[in-house]
DNA sequence: CTGAAAGCGCTTACAG
DNA sequence: CTGAAAGCGCTTACAG
């Protein structure tokens, strides 16, 4: 078979009568080009199908088009949700992405964060939780004047631009949503200590809760880990009441999954006798029963939005005086399927 | 920031005395170097811990040092593990793996394959069920003369070498391990028509039954599509018998944790009144109540195996003639949880 | 078995 | 605003 050529800068730049250089400038947007000579090479790069060659490129320049990814935990749909849309964003831009996991933190986590710096030669970082509050980690990125972002961050807000959602403002949404369907009795299992969303959602469930001056009793309320199974404990523990919640939100759907269960052997039908609501939307809250009404999580728009950053030259411009570019609160949702009930009637 | 400077294939070279064509025949293992020449030279690059510059070596060869994945299901929790573990494998030798979604196979996919195969240069793909079986896929892979290994193929099976369990094995063992424990009406869900595994698993449940003489009413069985929807309606199918089965074993996990459903909407406790049997043992299965009894895949051995054929030259030798290396056959073992009970007593 | 030269396809740094 | 030259760190192809 015969193998076809690659097109290479050269035969854009002789279809396009100009030199290499003026064809590669266009290509990284470089300012000093005539629109009349932009617009011809563009021409041409179209007609030509040009893609340049990532491996000429990285070996010539500075930059590595290298892109790196770093996650704790291997098995939450989380992370693999969001790895897979941040591989599909770095290839869509020329960039590779190398994964890292951190599980299991000790000093050869971060002699592999500096290989991934110092030998991959990472152009940026992406820093997913519970990581991304990790101040050795941070230390060692802000030390090699790294790019990087970081996703739903807890501390250092200021160290680095981060992408998140207004997890407060969903808890409240959601906890609002259960008390317009006439709830009182709402309990409450917190997510895992070390996370920051886990106080938000919490707040945002006890403010929705004060906002309506409803009292709720500290029994109601559950210390979990975002697992299923101290979701289990902390579900029994409350189901075990003599004065039972009519509803249980449980921090992640993870928990509100366990909370089936636990409602399950106490024989209380879901959600005739108890709501149950999750949060983030995993595929979880849709393959159990009945399925949960959740909040959903942009995670794929929050991917994206990182490969964005930090591949496009953006970055640079990024400091604390421009806030605008420095926080980025995605939309969340609510969705509301067959595990709550309005009990007004 | 000093930024160290990598060490280099020049700089091994001066160190042990050698061209940098010696280093570079030692690293590529090839044939034709002294014996004392290569440990002189292993020595310096472990000294200087060098590691060759991926990207230098891609433009010089003929290699990429790109590897592909195609892929048909995001969602499933089997594709994201088998991702991690490629990923994973594919840094360890120096390779990078460019994962491409072929769901809703269309005119696109093939353009976007042949993409991959002509601009990208992948020197090797993986192709995980059920995208694996297409002939047209196929066809364009043999066409390009590119190596490719199979995950769990059902067709073609000399097309390419492949990797896979003994799904009809597995099958067989576990629903005997289920009549060990005193159950004779044993309900069986199907799994997708598309999948070759599907045919093993349901014939494994078939010949366990048939040698030990059980006879099995037709009801019994149902055809699932391997999602949680299809699980519960064929579940909610056997569960409506007068004369239900004690114990039901899906061809997945996913329609076994439906399968639970279904039995709390019947109030049938399990495993008192009925045990559950899934396949898999993907996360679901130890998130769900009770854990589910089910079949461990080697998921992980099977993608690093993969990458180990496609990036070691070992590939060439590969031929039908070479029925060792053509044929790969993981073990399994049978993961027994709570979802399963012996009713002899 | 070992080495000197050329080149992979880009970008950097310097000119004009 | 545009271009000619040199070089990134390797491997291929050719010598010896």
């Amino acid at each position: 078979m015969a193998i076809k050529k690659r097109t290479r800068i050269q035969d854009v730049a002789a279809k396009a009568n100009v030199s290499m250089m003026t064809v590669s400038r266009v290509l990284n947007q470089d300012a000093k080009v005539s629109d009349k000579t932009r617009e011809k090479v563009m021409k041409v790069v179209k007609e030509l199908n040009y893609r340049p060659n990532v491996s000429a490129r990285r070996l010539a320049s500075s930059k590595s088009f290298f892109l790196g990814l770093l996650y704790d935990n291997p098995s939450g749909s989380y992370t693999s949700q969001f790895l897979l849309s941040a591989l599909k964003s770095c290839r869509a831009k020329g960039y590779h992405l190398i994964v890292d996991e951190c599980s299991d933190y000790n000093q050869k986590t971060l002699e592999s964060l500096k290989e991934l710096i110092e030998v991959s030669r990472v152009d940026g970082l992406i820093l997913l939780p519970p990581i991304c509050d990790n101040p050795e980690i941070l230390q060692v990125i802000i030390d090699a004047n790294l790019p990087f972002i970081r996703i739903a961050p807890d501390t250092n807000l200021t160290a680095s631009p981060f992408i998140c959602m207004d997890d407060y403002q969903a808890a409240f949404e959601v906890t609002n949503r259960l008390i317009e369907q006439g709830h009182r009795k709402i309990g409450f299992i917190i997510g895992h200590p070390d996370q920051g969303v886990s106080r938000l959602r919490y707040q945002g469930y006890l403010d929705a809760l004060r906002s309506h001056r409803i009292n709720v009793p500290p029994e109601y309320i559950e210390q979990g880990l975002f697992d299923y199974k101290s979701g289990l404990d902390a579900a029994m523990n409350i189901l075990s009441l003599e004065d039972k919640p009519t509803a249980i939100f449980a921090s992640n759907d993870d928990m509100a999954a366990a909370v089936l269960s636990a409602a399950n052997r106490f024989k209380l039908d879901v959600p005739e006798k108890l709501s149950v609501v999750g949060f983030d939307d995993t595929q979880l809250a849709s393959t159990i029963w009945p399925h949960l009404t959740t909040v959903r999580q942009p995670i794929n728009e929050m991917a994206a939005l990182a490969i964005d950053l930090l591949s496009s030259g953006k970055f640079a411009d990024l400091s604390l005086a421009n806030k605008a570019q420095f926080r980025h609160v995605l939309d969340f949702s609510i969705i509301e399927r067959e595990s709550t009930q309005d009990i007004t009637a």
